[in-house]
DNA sequence: GTCTATATCCAGATAGAC
DNA sequence: GTCTATCTGGATATAGAC
Protein backbone atom coordinates (compact mmCIF):
# COMPACT_ATOMS: atom_id res chain seq x y z
CA UNK A 1 0.00 0.00 0.00
CA UNK A 2 2.65 2.53 1.02
CA UNK A 3 5.97 2.47 -0.13
CA UNK A 4 8.81 1.86 2.56
CA UNK A 5 10.16 4.82 3.89
CA UNK A 6 13.82 4.19 3.17
CA UNK A 7 12.81 4.45 -0.62
CA UNK A 8 10.89 7.71 0.17
CA UNK A 9 14.05 8.72 1.54
CA UNK A 10 15.92 7.57 -1.23
CA UNK A 11 14.11 9.95 -3.50
CA UNK A 12 14.60 12.91 -1.65
CA UNK A 13 17.90 12.56 -1.22
CA UNK A 14 18.62 11.60 -4.89
CA UNK A 15 15.97 15.24 -5.18
CA UNK A 16 18.15 17.06 -3.33
CA UNK A 17 21.21 16.16 -4.58
CA UNK A 18 20.07 16.91 -8.13
CA UNK A 19 18.93 20.58 -6.99
CA UNK A 20 22.47 21.27 -5.26
CA UNK A 21 24.15 19.98 -8.75
CA UNK A 22 22.04 22.43 -10.41
CA UNK A 23 23.09 25.04 -8.44
CA UNK A 24 26.41 24.50 -8.72
CA UNK A 25 25.99 24.49 -12.60
CA UNK A 26 24.20 28.02 -12.11
CA UNK A 27 26.80 29.02 -9.99
CA UNK A 28 29.52 27.71 -12.43
CA UNK A 29 27.84 29.70 -15.30
CA UNK A 30 27.78 32.65 -13.67
CA UNK A 31 31.45 32.77 -12.22
CA UNK A 32 32.67 32.14 -16.67
CA UNK A 33 30.47 35.01 -17.33
CA UNK A 34 32.41 37.00 -14.72
CA UNK A 35 35.79 35.42 -15.19
CA UNK A 36 35.85 34.06 -18.58
CA UNK A 37 35.47 30.40 -19.29
CA UNK A 38 39.35 29.60 -18.40
CA UNK A 39 39.01 31.23 -15.35
CA UNK A 40 36.61 29.00 -13.14
CA UNK A 41 38.39 27.43 -9.97
CA UNK A 42 36.97 25.36 -7.62
CA UNK A 43 37.52 27.49 -4.86
CA UNK A 44 35.65 30.08 -6.10
CA UNK A 45 32.74 28.27 -7.34
CA UNK A 46 32.39 26.24 -4.01
CA UNK A 47 32.25 29.69 -2.07
CA UNK A 48 29.80 31.04 -4.25
CA UNK A 49 27.37 28.09 -4.16
CA UNK A 50 28.18 27.90 -0.40
CA UNK A 51 30.27 24.61 0.60
CA UNK A 52 34.05 24.04 0.85
CA UNK A 53 35.97 23.37 -2.27
CA UNK A 54 36.48 20.14 -1.47
CA UNK A 55 32.42 19.63 -1.09
CA UNK A 56 32.38 19.96 -4.86
CA UNK A 57 33.98 16.63 -5.22
CA UNK A 58 30.76 14.74 -3.98
CA UNK A 59 28.95 16.24 -7.07
CA UNK A 60 31.39 16.52 -9.45
CA UNK A 61 34.80 14.41 -10.25
CA UNK A 62 36.58 17.26 -11.26
CA UNK A 63 36.29 20.88 -13.15
CA UNK A 64 36.08 19.03 -16.29
CA UNK A 65 33.34 17.19 -15.57
CA UNK A 66 31.84 20.21 -14.64
CA UNK A 67 32.58 21.58 -17.98
CA UNK A 68 30.96 18.65 -19.36
CA UNK A 69 28.05 19.07 -17.85
CA UNK A 70 27.86 22.86 -18.64
CA UNK A 71 28.76 21.59 -22.83
CA UNK A 72 25.74 19.39 -22.37
CA UNK A 73 23.56 21.76 -21.07
CA UNK A 74 24.48 24.45 -23.48
CA UNK A 75 23.78 22.23 -26.41
CA UNK A 76 20.12 21.17 -24.85
CA UNK A 77 18.97 24.80 -24.52
CA UNK A 78 20.30 25.00 -28.06
CA UNK A 79 17.33 22.43 -28.98
CA UNK A 80 15.05 24.05 -26.75
CA UNK A 81 15.74 27.16 -28.20
CA UNK A 82 15.33 26.38 -32.07
CA UNK A 83 12.43 23.46 -31.14
CA UNK A 84 10.26 25.50 -33.30
CA UNK A 85 12.04 26.59 -36.06
CA UNK A 86 12.62 22.68 -37.03
CA UNK A 87 10.04 21.51 -38.08
CA UNK A 88 8.66 20.16 -41.09
CA UNK A 89 7.11 23.68 -42.10
CA UNK A 90 7.91 24.65 -45.51
CA UNK A 91 10.81 26.00 -46.63
CA UNK A 92 10.78 29.44 -48.06
CA UNK A 93 13.45 32.83 -47.24
CA UNK A 94 11.23 34.65 -44.46
CA UNK A 95 11.35 30.86 -42.79
CA UNK A 96 15.48 30.37 -43.45
CA UNK A 97 16.06 33.75 -42.55
CA UNK A 98 13.65 34.19 -39.47
CA UNK A 99 15.64 29.95 -38.21
CA UNK A 100 19.08 32.24 -38.76
CA UNK A 101 18.18 35.16 -37.08
CA UNK A 102 16.71 33.19 -34.26
CA UNK A 103 20.02 30.79 -33.53
CA UNK A 104 22.55 34.01 -34.01
CA UNK A 105 20.06 35.39 -31.37
CA UNK A 106 21.16 32.51 -28.97
CA UNK A 107 24.78 32.88 -30.00
CA UNK A 108 25.10 36.11 -28.72
CA UNK A 109 22.76 36.02 -25.70
CA UNK A 110 25.58 34.64 -24.10
CA UNK A 111 29.19 34.61 -25.15
CA UNK A 112 30.14 32.45 -22.52
CA UNK A 113 27.94 29.23 -23.38
CA UNK A 114 29.00 30.55 -27.21
CA UNK A 115 32.66 29.94 -26.84
CA UNK A 116 32.09 26.84 -24.70
CA UNK A 117 30.05 24.80 -27.49
CA UNK A 118 31.58 26.27 -30.51
CA UNK A 119 35.58 27.33 -29.97
CA UNK A 120 38.19 25.63 -28.55
CA UNK A 121 38.85 27.71 -25.81
CA UNK A 122 39.75 25.82 -22.94
CA UNK A 123 43.25 24.21 -22.62
CA UNK A 124 42.41 20.53 -21.45
CA UNK A 125 38.49 19.66 -21.75
CA UNK A 126 37.53 17.34 -24.55
CA UNK A 127 33.42 17.01 -23.87
CA UNK A 128 32.60 13.34 -23.08
CA UNK A 129 31.04 11.10 -25.68
CA UNK A 130 27.39 10.99 -24.04
CA UNK A 131 27.96 14.95 -24.20
CA UNK A 132 29.78 15.19 -27.48
CA UNK A 133 26.21 12.89 -28.77
CA UNK A 134 24.16 15.94 -27.89
CA UNK A 135 25.80 18.33 -29.51
CA UNK A 136 25.69 16.05 -32.58
CA UNK A 137 22.25 15.89 -32.36
CA UNK A 138 21.51 19.62 -32.12
CA UNK A 139 23.79 20.42 -35.25
CA UNK A 140 21.99 17.69 -37.42
CA UNK A 141 18.71 19.66 -36.82
CA UNK A 142 20.19 22.67 -38.88
CA UNK A 143 22.02 20.66 -41.59
CA UNK A 144 18.54 18.83 -41.99
CA UNK A 145 16.79 22.36 -42.38
CA UNK A 146 19.38 23.51 -45.25
CA UNK A 147 18.59 20.29 -47.07
CA UNK A 148 14.89 21.04 -47.05
CA UNK A 149 15.96 24.65 -48.53
CA UNK A 150 17.13 22.60 -51.17
CA UNK A 151 21.00 23.00 -50.53
CA UNK A 152 22.81 19.88 -51.04
CA UNK A 153 26.43 19.51 -51.59
CA UNK A 154 29.23 19.76 -48.92
CA UNK A 155 30.74 22.84 -50.13
CA UNK A 156 27.34 24.79 -49.70
CA UNK A 157 26.90 23.43 -46.61
CA UNK A 158 31.08 24.67 -45.79
CA UNK A 159 30.22 28.44 -47.21
CA UNK A 160 27.06 28.37 -45.43
CA UNK A 161 28.70 27.48 -41.92
CA UNK A 162 31.34 29.63 -42.88
CA UNK A 163 29.61 32.59 -43.74
CA UNK A 164 27.36 32.60 -40.96
CA UNK A 165 29.69 31.27 -37.87
CA UNK A 166 32.01 34.58 -39.20
CA UNK A 167 29.23 36.96 -38.84
CA UNK A 168 28.37 35.46 -35.61
CA UNK A 169 32.23 35.37 -34.69
CA UNK A 170 32.55 39.06 -35.48
CA UNK A 171 29.45 40.20 -33.78
CA UNK A 172 30.58 38.58 -30.76
CA UNK A 173 33.80 39.87 -30.45
CA UNK A 174 33.64 43.12 -32.04
CA UNK A 175 30.63 44.58 -31.19
CA UNK A 176 29.43 42.90 -28.58
CA UNK A 177 25.38 43.86 -27.36
CA UNK A 178 25.33 45.38 -30.88
CA UNK A 179 24.09 44.40 -34.18
CA UNK A 180 26.40 45.71 -36.44
CA UNK A 181 26.93 41.77 -38.00
CA UNK A 182 23.06 40.98 -37.24
CA UNK A 183 21.82 43.24 -39.41
CA UNK A 184 23.95 41.73 -42.63
CA UNK A 185 22.09 38.06 -41.77
CA UNK A 186 19.15 38.63 -44.55
CA UNK A 187 21.25 40.51 -47.05
CA UNK A 188 24.28 37.25 -46.34
CA UNK A 189 21.57 34.61 -46.86
CA UNK A 190 19.92 36.36 -50.08
CA UNK A 191 23.25 36.52 -51.16
CA UNK A 192 24.10 33.04 -50.57
CA UNK A 193 20.83 31.77 -51.97
CA UNK A 194 21.13 33.63 -54.77
CA UNK A 195 24.30 32.53 -55.67
CA UNK A 196 23.50 28.74 -55.23
CA UNK A 197 20.60 29.27 -56.97
CA UNK A 198 17.82 28.16 -53.98
CA UNK A 199 14.74 29.18 -53.14
CA UNK A 200 14.48 31.69 -56.05
CA UNK A 201 13.28 35.04 -55.31
CA UNK A 202 10.02 36.11 -56.89
CA UNK A 203 10.09 38.63 -59.88
CA UNK A 204 11.66 41.74 -59.11
CA UNK A 205 11.77 41.53 -55.41
CA UNK A 206 15.83 42.63 -55.58
CA UNK A 207 16.49 44.90 -53.27
CA UNK B 1 89.42 59.78 -35.59
CA UNK B 2 88.07 56.57 -34.03
CA UNK B 3 85.13 56.11 -31.80
CA UNK B 4 85.81 55.70 -28.81
CA UNK B 5 85.88 52.40 -27.11
CA UNK B 6 83.55 52.69 -24.63
CA UNK B 7 81.23 53.51 -27.85
CA UNK B 8 82.19 50.29 -29.21
CA UNK B 9 81.71 48.41 -26.70
CA UNK B 10 78.21 50.26 -26.43
CA UNK B 11 76.99 49.17 -29.32
CA UNK B 12 78.34 45.42 -29.21
CA UNK B 13 76.48 45.17 -26.10
CA UNK B 14 73.47 46.38 -27.43
CA UNK B 15 73.63 44.43 -30.26
CA UNK B 16 74.36 41.52 -28.13
CA UNK B 17 71.22 42.31 -26.05
CA UNK B 18 69.12 42.28 -29.37
CA UNK B 19 70.05 39.19 -30.08
CA UNK B 20 69.03 37.54 -26.93
CA UNK B 21 65.82 39.38 -27.25
CA UNK B 22 65.26 38.17 -30.85
CA UNK B 23 66.35 34.41 -29.46
CA UNK B 24 63.86 34.64 -26.58
CA UNK B 25 61.10 35.94 -28.85
CA UNK B 26 61.92 32.88 -31.15
CA UNK B 27 61.75 30.22 -28.50
CA UNK B 28 58.71 32.02 -27.23
CA UNK B 29 56.93 31.00 -30.61
CA UNK B 30 58.04 27.64 -30.37
CA UNK B 31 57.51 27.12 -26.95
CA UNK B 32 53.57 28.41 -27.59
CA UNK B 33 53.20 26.26 -30.47
CA UNK B 34 54.09 22.97 -28.51
CA UNK B 35 52.05 24.16 -25.65
CA UNK B 36 49.04 26.64 -27.00
CA UNK B 37 49.67 30.72 -26.37
CA UNK B 38 48.00 30.70 -22.70
CA UNK B 39 50.64 27.62 -21.71
CA UNK B 40 53.45 30.06 -22.15
CA UNK B 41 55.52 30.26 -18.93
CA UNK B 42 58.70 32.06 -17.78
CA UNK B 43 60.28 29.21 -16.23
CA UNK B 44 59.90 26.36 -19.51
CA UNK B 45 60.98 29.55 -21.66
CA UNK B 46 64.02 29.98 -20.02
CA UNK B 47 64.94 26.32 -19.45
CA UNK B 48 64.68 26.23 -23.68
CA UNK B 49 66.77 29.62 -23.92
CA UNK B 50 69.38 28.46 -21.77
CA UNK B 51 68.76 30.82 -18.58
CA UNK B 52 67.05 30.93 -15.28
CA UNK B 53 63.44 32.28 -15.12
CA UNK B 54 64.74 35.57 -13.33
CA UNK B 55 66.81 36.26 -16.43
CA UNK B 56 64.17 36.68 -18.49
CA UNK B 57 63.39 40.28 -16.79
CA UNK B 58 66.38 41.73 -18.08
CA UNK B 59 65.11 41.23 -21.22
CA UNK B 60 61.19 41.78 -20.89
CA UNK B 61 59.88 43.77 -18.15
CA UNK B 62 56.68 41.08 -18.09
CA UNK B 63 55.31 38.04 -19.59
CA UNK B 64 53.09 40.71 -21.41
CA UNK B 65 56.05 42.48 -22.51
CA UNK B 66 56.80 39.03 -24.37
CA UNK B 67 53.10 38.47 -25.73
CA UNK B 68 53.28 42.70 -26.46
CA UNK B 69 56.21 42.25 -28.95
CA UNK B 70 54.78 38.91 -29.80
CA UNK B 71 51.96 40.82 -31.56
CA UNK B 72 53.89 42.97 -32.75
CA UNK B 73 56.46 41.07 -34.65
CA UNK B 74 53.23 39.17 -36.13
CA UNK B 75 51.73 42.22 -37.33
CA UNK B 76 55.05 42.85 -38.46
CA UNK B 77 55.22 39.81 -40.58
CA UNK B 78 51.85 40.11 -41.73
CA UNK B 79 52.64 43.59 -43.53
CA UNK B 80 56.11 42.00 -44.72
CA UNK B 81 53.84 39.19 -46.35
CA UNK B 82 51.37 41.06 -48.08
CA UNK B 83 53.83 43.88 -49.28
CA UNK B 84 53.70 43.14 -52.79
CA UNK B 85 50.07 42.77 -52.83
CA UNK B 86 49.14 45.91 -51.41
CA UNK B 87 50.32 48.10 -54.34
CA UNK B 88 48.43 50.01 -57.06
CA UNK B 89 47.84 47.93 -59.18
CA UNK B 90 44.96 47.88 -61.37
CA UNK B 91 42.39 45.94 -59.52
CA UNK B 92 41.19 42.83 -61.12
CA UNK B 93 38.82 39.86 -59.71
CA UNK B 94 42.02 37.96 -60.11
CA UNK B 95 44.11 40.04 -58.06
CA UNK B 96 41.72 40.30 -55.51
CA UNK B 97 41.57 35.97 -55.01
CA UNK B 98 45.13 36.09 -55.64
CA UNK B 99 45.61 38.97 -52.10
CA UNK B 100 43.15 36.99 -50.57
CA UNK B 101 44.42 33.54 -50.62
CA UNK B 102 47.57 35.02 -49.34
CA UNK B 103 45.90 36.72 -46.56
CA UNK B 104 44.91 33.31 -45.50
CA UNK B 105 48.27 31.39 -46.41
CA UNK B 106 49.66 33.61 -43.98
CA UNK B 107 46.89 33.21 -41.23
CA UNK B 108 46.78 29.48 -41.76
CA UNK B 109 50.77 28.62 -41.98
CA UNK B 110 50.71 29.48 -38.26
CA UNK B 111 47.92 29.21 -35.90
CA UNK B 112 49.26 30.10 -33.00
CA UNK B 113 50.39 33.57 -34.45
CA UNK B 114 46.48 33.91 -35.85
CA UNK B 115 45.61 33.40 -32.39
CA UNK B 116 47.38 35.98 -30.78
CA UNK B 117 47.07 38.33 -33.94
CA UNK B 118 43.09 38.05 -35.08
CA UNK B 119 41.38 36.14 -31.55
CA UNK B 120 41.01 37.11 -27.75
CA UNK B 121 42.41 34.45 -26.49
CA UNK B 122 44.72 35.07 -23.67
CA UNK B 123 43.15 35.88 -20.23
CA UNK B 124 44.40 39.44 -19.76
CA UNK B 125 46.54 40.39 -22.35
CA UNK B 126 45.82 43.86 -24.16
CA UNK B 127 48.30 44.89 -26.90
CA UNK B 128 50.47 48.32 -26.34
CA UNK B 129 49.82 51.24 -27.83
CA UNK B 130 52.27 50.90 -30.08
CA UNK B 131 51.99 47.06 -30.58
CA UNK B 132 48.47 48.36 -32.10
CA UNK B 133 49.10 51.11 -34.14
CA UNK B 134 51.31 48.50 -36.40
CA UNK B 135 48.22 46.13 -36.06
CA UNK B 136 46.19 49.22 -37.37
CA UNK B 137 48.48 50.28 -40.47
CA UNK B 138 48.66 46.38 -41.46
CA UNK B 139 44.72 46.47 -41.50
CA UNK B 140 44.34 50.05 -43.14
CA UNK B 141 45.96 48.31 -46.12
CA UNK B 142 43.32 45.67 -46.35
CA UNK B 143 40.42 48.32 -46.27
CA UNK B 144 42.85 50.50 -48.45
CA UNK B 145 42.98 47.75 -51.37
CA UNK B 146 38.78 46.98 -51.42
CA UNK B 147 37.91 50.34 -51.62
CA UNK B 148 39.97 51.07 -54.94
CA UNK B 149 38.17 47.60 -56.14
CA UNK B 150 34.72 49.54 -55.78
CA UNK B 151 33.60 48.44 -52.63
CA UNK B 152 32.74 51.14 -50.12
CA UNK B 153 30.20 51.08 -47.30
CA UNK B 154 30.47 49.64 -43.83
CA UNK B 155 28.11 47.35 -44.74
CA UNK B 156 29.91 45.77 -47.69
CA UNK B 157 32.92 45.80 -45.87
CA UNK B 158 31.67 44.15 -42.57
CA UNK B 159 30.52 41.28 -45.24
CA UNK B 160 33.81 41.06 -46.80
CA UNK B 161 35.48 40.51 -43.24
CA UNK B 162 32.81 38.33 -41.91
CA UNK B 163 32.58 35.92 -45.08
CA UNK B 164 36.82 35.82 -45.32
CA UNK B 165 37.38 35.54 -41.27
CA UNK B 166 34.86 32.97 -41.20
CA UNK B 167 35.86 30.74 -44.05
CA UNK B 168 39.14 31.23 -42.52
CA UNK B 169 38.29 30.28 -39.09
CA UNK B 170 36.65 27.24 -39.78
CA UNK B 171 39.49 26.42 -42.10
CA UNK B 172 41.93 26.45 -38.65
CA UNK B 173 39.72 25.03 -36.53
CA UNK B 174 37.91 22.13 -38.12
CA UNK B 175 40.66 21.29 -40.67
CA UNK B 176 43.99 22.18 -39.80
CA UNK B 177 46.46 21.46 -42.54
CA UNK B 178 43.83 20.78 -45.25
CA UNK B 179 42.18 22.75 -47.58
CA UNK B 180 38.33 22.04 -47.13
CA UNK B 181 37.58 25.94 -46.86
CA UNK B 182 40.50 27.73 -48.60
CA UNK B 183 39.21 25.40 -51.82
CA UNK B 184 35.41 27.79 -51.34
CA UNK B 185 37.79 31.42 -51.09
CA UNK B 186 37.57 32.05 -54.86
CA UNK B 187 33.77 31.06 -55.57
CA UNK B 188 32.84 33.26 -51.88
CA UNK B 189 34.96 36.43 -53.84
CA UNK B 190 32.64 35.34 -57.10
CA UNK B 191 29.58 35.28 -54.73
CA UNK B 192 30.03 38.66 -52.75
CA UNK B 193 31.20 40.26 -55.88
CA UNK B 194 28.44 39.69 -57.42
CA UNK B 195 26.08 40.84 -54.51
CA UNK B 196 28.09 43.81 -54.34
CA UNK B 197 27.79 44.76 -57.99
CA UNK B 198 31.42 45.25 -57.82
CA UNK B 199 34.44 44.68 -60.54
CA UNK B 200 31.95 43.02 -62.80
CA UNK B 201 32.99 39.42 -64.77
CA UNK B 202 33.25 39.31 -68.16
CA UNK B 203 30.57 38.31 -70.44
CA UNK B 204 29.25 34.07 -69.99
CA UNK B 205 32.20 33.89 -67.14
CA UNK B 206 29.83 32.44 -64.76
CA UNK B 207 30.38 29.30 -63.89
C1' DG C 1 28.13 15.10 2.88
C1' DT C 2 30.77 18.47 4.76
C1' DC C 3 34.43 19.91 6.99
C1' DT C 4 39.72 21.05 8.18
C1' DA C 5 44.09 20.20 6.89
C1' DT C 6 47.20 19.15 3.62
C1' DA C 7 49.64 17.20 -0.48
C1' DT C 8 51.42 18.54 -4.70
C1' DC C 9 52.35 21.39 -8.10
C1' DC C 10 52.52 25.38 -10.66
C1' DA C 11 52.70 30.28 -11.74
C1' DG C 12 54.94 35.37 -12.04
C1' DA C 13 57.97 38.17 -9.99
C1' DT C 14 61.70 40.06 -6.70
C1' DA C 15 66.04 40.36 -3.47
C1' DG C 16 70.48 40.36 -3.27
C1' DA C 17 75.08 37.92 -3.90
C1' DC C 18 78.53 37.54 -7.40
C1' DG D 1 73.51 40.08 -16.49
C1' DT D 2 73.02 35.96 -14.34
C1' DC D 3 72.52 33.37 -10.66
C1' DT D 4 70.28 31.05 -6.16
C1' DA D 5 66.83 31.46 -3.06
C1' DT D 6 62.55 32.99 -2.00
C1' DC D 7 58.08 35.48 -1.77
C1' DT D 8 53.31 35.31 -2.73
C1' DG D 9 49.59 33.37 -4.38
C1' DG D 10 47.08 30.40 -7.07
C1' DA D 11 45.44 25.91 -8.66
C1' DT D 12 43.24 20.71 -8.40
C1' DA D 13 42.61 17.15 -5.67
C1' DT D 14 42.79 13.89 -1.56
C1' DA D 15 42.81 12.07 3.55
C1' DG D 16 40.42 11.45 7.24
C1' DA D 17 37.67 13.34 11.31
C1' DC D 18 32.92 14.26 12.35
Amino acid sequence: MFESSETVTTDRRQLRRESTRSEILDEAWALCRDVGLAGLSMRELAKRVGLRAPSLYSYFDSKDAIYDAMFRQGYEQLRDHMGDYMGPQPVTRERLKEGVRHYVEFCVADTTRYQLLFQRTIPGFEPSAESYAVAVLALEDSSRALSAAGIEGDAALDMWTGLLSGLTAQQISNDPGGERWIRLLDDAIDMFLDHYGALPRKKGSRK
